[in-house]
RNA sequence: GCCCGCCUGGCGGAACGGUAGACGCAGCGGACUUAAAAUCCGCGGCCAACGGCGUGGGGGUUCGAGUCCCCCGGCGGGCACCA
C-alpha cells in the first residue's frame, strides 16, 4: 500500500469522505429506500433479499461483494420504476457468541448487540440502498416469539414429531454435536471421543413435503442449474422394493419375538445374487441378538464408539458380525441364508436392512470377500459368455441380461425388476415403493444462545404446548458458562413452571432451535417487521416471493431447502399463500486473495507484506523472504484478509463497489488485489473530473439542430451504452456493464480537443456525461450524485429517484455495418456496407475488395454465402 | 467412486455458430515536469510476416466452431458405504 492515493481533499476530484457521506445523509433524509409495508399506488413491487449476515464481529469482503450486488439490483430495479422492498437484519443466535462468553466472559447478547452496531455501521458506509426501518436481529424476543408461535402452529398442524434418534454425543461438553462437529470421532472443541446416543428430540416433518420439494425445482427457472441438482440429489428419491425376509427361527426380543426382516432394495432383479442379508448395528432385531450374545454386544458398541463422523466412516473398513440367525429367500423358501450385523448399513436409510448381492454391489462384494460368502452372478454383461463370466473384486452393475434367475432368466435388468416386484406382491411379502434420502430435520439443540422451544414437560400430560399469551419464552439473562452443557438446564429457577394444562410442577424444555430455523422464514418477517403476528398476511401477500434472492453457494442445500420448507410449512398453516419464498437466486463467487508464510510457518496478513520490483516478497520493513501461497478463499486462520473498513476509509465505498463488481463475473471468485483496486479508485477520480470538466462549459439548454456529425456520434454511443448496460444489467453481467460504461467514458474524454465553437458537441457532452453518472448509479451511488450535483448545481435532484435512461431507437440503430469477407471460411478483409444490404450488393463489394480479389483470382466460386450485416464467404475451387 | 462446473494474451476477462482477445490491470514508448507522482497521447497474441499459426489435446458436424457433438487431459467444487 506504499502507493496510496493523496488523502488531501485539496487533490481529491471525489471527495469521498465528504460526498459519500453527504449523499448517504440526503438519501436517508429523504427516505429514498423506505417502503410501506402494503403500499399504495400501482408501481409492481421488486423484493431484492440478500443472505442476513451472522454478526460475528466485523463485515468481511464476502459481505461487501454479497450486498454490493444486491444493492445494484435493488438500485436499478428502482430506477426501472419497481417499488423495491430491500431489507437488512442479523441472524444472531448461534455458537460463537456461547463460545465467545465460555472463552472471554462477555455475555452471548452482549457480544452479538456490539458486534451488530459495529458491523451495521460498516454496511451503513457502503452506501447501500437499505430500509433500515425494517432491520431486527432473530434474537429479538420480539422475532423469537413469533418463531416459537410458528412452531406450535406446526405442531398443530402434525408438521412437528417428538420422537428418540441416534445422535453424537459429546460426554464432556454434555451436548449434541452436528456431524460437521465430529473431527477424527473427536469432539471439534472438547477433544473427547463422541458417543452414539439415543435422545428425544423434536423434529420438523420435511419428509412430508420431500416430493413437493423435488418436483417443485422444475419452476424455479431462475435458480442456477447447479443448485437445483444439489437439492434433488439430497432430496435423493429412488425406485425399488421393500420386502420381508422370514427368519428361520424367530428372535426373542426385549418387545417380543422378532420374526422376519424388512429390506429395502432398489435391485429386486438381483435377488437371486443373494448371499447373505445385513442390518445395521442399530437395527432392532441387533438388539435383540446382543441381548442374549456377548460377543455381538460387544461388535455394536465398537461400532457406535465410531460415531457417525461422515469421515470415521470412510475410514472405517467393512466389518460385521456373524448373528447365527438365517432368513428364507422369499421367491424360494429352502434357501436360508446367514444374517450378519454390518457397520457400513446405515439405520436411518431405508429400513437399515439389506439383502448382499456380491456379484453386483460393490459394498457387499468387498464384505463378502472378507467373510468369505459365496458371490453368484446374475447379470450377464451385453455379449458377455455366460460360461465365462466371473467377479473378481470389481462388482457389475451394469445394464444386461438375467441369468442363473429362475423365472427371471433371459429378461433385461428393468423388465426383471418389474417381474420381481410382480412376484413380491402375488407372494404378500412386499411391494414397489419409492424411498427417499431427505431424513425428518432434527431441530433441537443443548445451547443457551437460541429461540427456546415452548414446551412444557409435565410429568402427568406429558409436553404441553406453552399457552400462546405466555409467548414469547423468554431466554433469562442471567446464566453462567462456568461449566459443560447448557446453562438453560443449570439455571436455578428457569426451568421449573406449572403445568399449563394440570398445574402440576412441571420443566420446561431446556433445548433450544437450530439457528437454521431463524433463518427458514427471516425473508418473510421483512414483508411486516413490525406485525403482532408472525407475518402479516396483506403484506406477505404484497412482497412474496422474493423476487431476487442473493447469497452463498454455501447454503446451496440446508438454508434453501428449509426455507423453501418452512414456506410449504407457512401455507398450511394459513401464514403464507406461496410455496417457494424465492423466485430468483443468484449465488455469488468467494473473494479470494493470496497468501503469505514467513519460513517459520506463521502466516501475514498482506499488510505485512512487500512486493519487491523483482517479485519476490519480503516481511514490511525487513528483508525477511515471505512465500507466497495459492490464491485462496480469505480466511481468518491464513490472514489472508483484506479488512473492508479500511478499504473504505482509503479508497471510499464507491471504489471498493466498483472493484467487487468490476473485474470478472459475479458468480465466478474474485481475486482481490490492490492493484485493482488503485485502478477502480483513480476511475471514480477521473469521472468526477470529467463532470467537472464539462459542467464548466456552458451548453445550450436545447439540442441544436442540426448537430454536428461528432455530436451526433457522440450521442449514437451515448444510446448504445444506454442499451448495452441494460442488458448487461438485467443478466447480471455487472463486469460487462462495466466495460461498457469505461468505453462511454473514453468516448466523451475523445471530444475533449473537438472544436470549441460546436454548441452541439458541448450538448451532447453533457446528455452522454449525465446518462453516465445515471446508469453507473447502481454500482457507484455516491459518485453519480456528486457528478450529477455539479452538472446541475441548482435541482437538487438526486440520481437515487431518478428514472432508468431510455435509448433512442433512432440513436441506436447503425448507419453503417463492417461486413466481414471470407474466402473458404478465411477472413481476407472487411467492407462496409449500409444495414440491411443485399446479397448482390454484398458479393459485389466483397469481390472488389482488393485483398478478397487477390484470394480469389484463378479460382473459381463455387458458392457465395450471405449473412446480412455479418458475413460473405466464398467457397471457391480451383 | 458418482455428479456438476471450468480451461481464451503476462493477468482478470469480452465475444446471437459469423472480423477472437471488447474493457480493465500490469507492461512498453512518448508528452507535461528541474525531477518524481498524478495526468494525457500512443503501442501491444505468436511466428521465418503482402503470408501462416492461434481459445487445454485429438477427432467430427458446418460455407464457417472459443461456441455444437464424441474421446482424452488438467483444474475447481459438491455428494459419498443411500442398498
Amino acid at each position: 500500500m506504499d502507493d496510496m492515493p493523496p488523502r488531501a481533499a485539496e487533490r481529491l476530484r471525489f471527495d469521498f469522505p465528504q460526498e459519500e457521506r453527504r449523499w448517504q445523509r440526503a438519501w436517508d433524509e429523504r427516505g429514498c429506500f423506505r417502503v410501506a409495508d402494503v403500499p399504495a399506488g400501482d408501481r409492481p413491487k421488486y423484493y431484492v433479499l440478500e443472505m442476513f449476515p451472522y454478526p460475528s464481529g466485523k463485515i468481511h469482503m464476502g459481505h461487501v461483494r454479497n450486498y454490493t450486488l444486491g444493492d445494484v439490483v435493488a438500485r436499478y430495479r428502482r430506477a426501472r420504476g419497481f417499488n423495491v422492498l430491500h431489507p437488512m437484519g442479523w441472524d444472531a443466535f448461534g455458537l460463537p457468541a456461547e463460545n465467545a462468553a465460555r472463552q472471554r466472559g462477555i455475555h452471548p447478547a452482549r457480544w452479538t448487540r456490539d458486534n451488530i452496531a459495529t458491523m451495521r455501521a460498516e454496511l451503513q458506509r457502503m452506501g447501500l440502498s437499505l430500509d433500515w426501518s425494517r432491520e431486527f436481529a432473530t434474537c429479538d424476543p420480539a422475532y423469537y416469539g413469533h418463531q416459537q408461535a410458528l412452531f406450535l402452529d406446526l405442531l398443530k398442524a402434525g408438521l412437528v414429531d417428538r420422537r428418540e434418534s441416534w445422535v453424537n454425543w459429546d460426554p464432556v461438553d454434555g451436548t449434541v454435536l452436528a456431524n460437521e462437529q465430529v473431527v477424527d470421532g473427536r469432539g471439534w472443541l472438547s477433544g473427547a471421543p463422541v458417543e452414539r446416543k439415543r435422545l428425544s428430540q423434536w423434529f420438523l416433518r420435511i419428509t412430508a413435503y420431500a416430493r413437493e420439494l423435488l418436483s417443485a425445482l422444475d419452476g424455479l427457472g431462475r435458480w442456477p442449474e447447479r443448485v437445483r441438482t444439489m437439492q434433488a440429489r439430497w432430496i435423493g428419491r429412488s425406485e425399488g422394493a421393500r420386502l420381508r425376509f422370514a427368519l428361520v427361527a424367530p428372535a426373542a426380543g426385549p418387545q417380543g419375538a422378532i420374526d422376519s426382516v424388512e429390506v429395502y432394495t432398489t435391485r429386486p432383479d438381483t435377488l437371486f445374487g443373494m448371499s447373505f442379508l445385513a442390518i445395521s448395528p442399530e437395527h432392532p432385531l441387533a438388539a435383540a441378538v446382543a441381548s442374549r450374545d456377548q460377543d455381538a454386544a460387544g461388535f455394536i458398541a465398537e461400532c457406535r464408539r465410531l460415531g457417525t463422523s461422515e469421515a470415521t466412516i470412510e475410514a472405517a473398513e467393512k466389518r460385521g458380525y456373524d448373528t447365527g440367525l438365517r432368513v428364507r429367500h422369499p421367491f424360494d423358501p429352502s434357501c436360508e441364508f446367514p444374517v450378519w450385523i454390518a457397520n457400513f448399513v446405515l439405520m436411518d436409510y431405508g429400513t437399515g436392512a439389506i439383502f448382499g448381492c456380491p456379484a453386483h454391489d460393490q459394498r457387499d462384494l468387498d464384505f463378502a470377500r472378507r467373510y468369505d460368502l459365496a458371490v453368484v452372478p446374475v447379470v450377464l454383461p451385453p455379449s458377455a459368455d455366460p460360461a465365462a463370466f466371473t467377479i473378481d473384486d470389481v462388482a457389475y452393475d451394469g445394464p444386461g441380461t438375467i441369468f442363473n434367475s429362475d423365472f427371471l432368466d433371459g429378461l433385461e435388468v428393468d423388465a426383471a425388476k418389474s417381474a420381481a416386484i410382480a412376484r413380491i406382491v402375488e407372494l404378500g411379502v412386499g411391494e414397489g415403493v419409492e424411498n427417499w434420502r431427505l431424513r425428518d430435520w432434527g431441530v433441537s439443540r443443548q445451547r443457551y444462545w437460541g429461540c427456546p422451544i415452548p414446551i412444557i414437560h409435565c410429568p402427568a400430560c406429558g409436553p404441553v404446548p406453552v399457552p400462546s399469551a405466555e409467548l414469547p419464552v423468554r431466554l433469562p439473562d442471567d446464566v453462567t458458562f462456568d461449566r459443560p452443557g447448557n446453562p438453560l438446564d443449570h439455571h436455578p429457577t428457569w426451568k421449573h413452571v406449572a403445568c399449563p394444562r394440570c398445574g402440576a410442577p412441571a420443566e420446561r424444555e431446556t433445548d433450544t432451535f437450530d439457528t437454521f430455523v431463524d433463518s427458514s422464514w427471516y425473508f418473510a418477517r421483512f414483508c411486516s417487521p413490525g406485525a403482532d403476528v408472525p407475518v402479516d398476511p396483506a403484506a406477505a401477500r404484497h412482497w412474496l416471493p422474493v423476487d431476487q434472492y442473493v447469497g452463498g453457494i454455501e447454503h446451496a442445500i440446508l438454508h434453501l431447502l428449509y426455507a423453501r420448507f418452512f414456506t410449504r410449512a407457512m401455507h398450511a398453516t394459513g401464514h403464507l399463500s406461496i410455496d417457494e419464498p424465492f423466485a430468483g437466486l443468484f449465488t455469488q463467487g468467494m473473494v479470494t486473495h493470496e497468501s503469505y508464510r514467513t519460513s517459520d510457518g506463521s502466516w501475514l496478513y498482506p499488510d505485512e507484506v512487500e512486493r519487491r520490483a523483482d517479485g519476490t516478497a519480503v516481511r514490511r520493513g525487513s528483508d525477511e523472504p515471505v512465500a507466497v501461497g495459492r490464491v485462496e478463499k480469505m480466511s481468518k486462520s491464513k490472514r489472508n484478509t483484506v479488512d473492508p473498513g479500511a478499504i473504505i476509509d482509503r479508497y471510499g465505498a464507491d471504489t471498493a463497489r466498483w472493484f467487487v463488481l468490476s473485474d470478472n463475473p459475479p458468480e465466478r471468485d474474485i481475486e482481490w488485489t490492490e492493484a485493482g483496486v488503485a485502478g477502480a479508485f483513480r476511475f471514480t477520480q477521473r469521472l468526477a473530473g470529467l463532470a467537472a470538466s464539462i459542467a464548466e462549459v456552458a451548453a445550450p439548454a436545447v439540442a441544436p439542430d442540426p448537430l454536428s456529425d461528432a455530436a451526433m456520434a457522440l450521442r449514437r454511443q451515448t444510446h448504445r451504452t444506454i442499451a448495452a448496460m441494460t442488458e448487461a444489467l438485467d443478466q447480471f453481467a455487472f463486469n460487462v456493464a462495466v466495460a461498457r460504461a469505461y468505453e462511454l467514458a473514453n468516448a466523451i474524454s475523445e471530444t475533449t480537443a473537438a472544436a470549441p465553437g460546436d454548441a452541439g458537441l458541448g450538448w451532447a457532452r453533457r446528455e452522454a456525461v449525465e446518462t453516465l453518472a445515471r446508469l453507473i448509479a447502481p454500482m457507484v451511488p455516491h459518485l453519480a450524485e456528486s457528478m450529477m450535483a455539479v452538472l446541475r448545481p441548482d435541482e437538487g435532484a438526486l440520481v437515487a429517484e431518478m428514472s432508468w435512461p431510455e435509448a433512442d431507437p433512432a440513436l441506436t440503430a447503425t448507419l453503417s455495418v463492417t461486413v466481414a469477407v471470407q474466402v473458404l471460411g478465411k477472413l481476407r478483409g472487411t467492407i462496409i456496407l449500409p444495414p440491411g444490404a443485399g446479397a448482390d450488393a454484398a458479393f459485389a463489394a466483397a469481390e472488389a475488395e482488393p485483398n478478397v480479389a487477390r484470394a480469389l483470382a484463378g479460382k473459381r466460386i463455387v458458392k457465395r454465402i450471405h449473412v446480412p450485416d455479418r458475413i460473405v464467404n466464398f467457397v471457391v475451387a480451383n
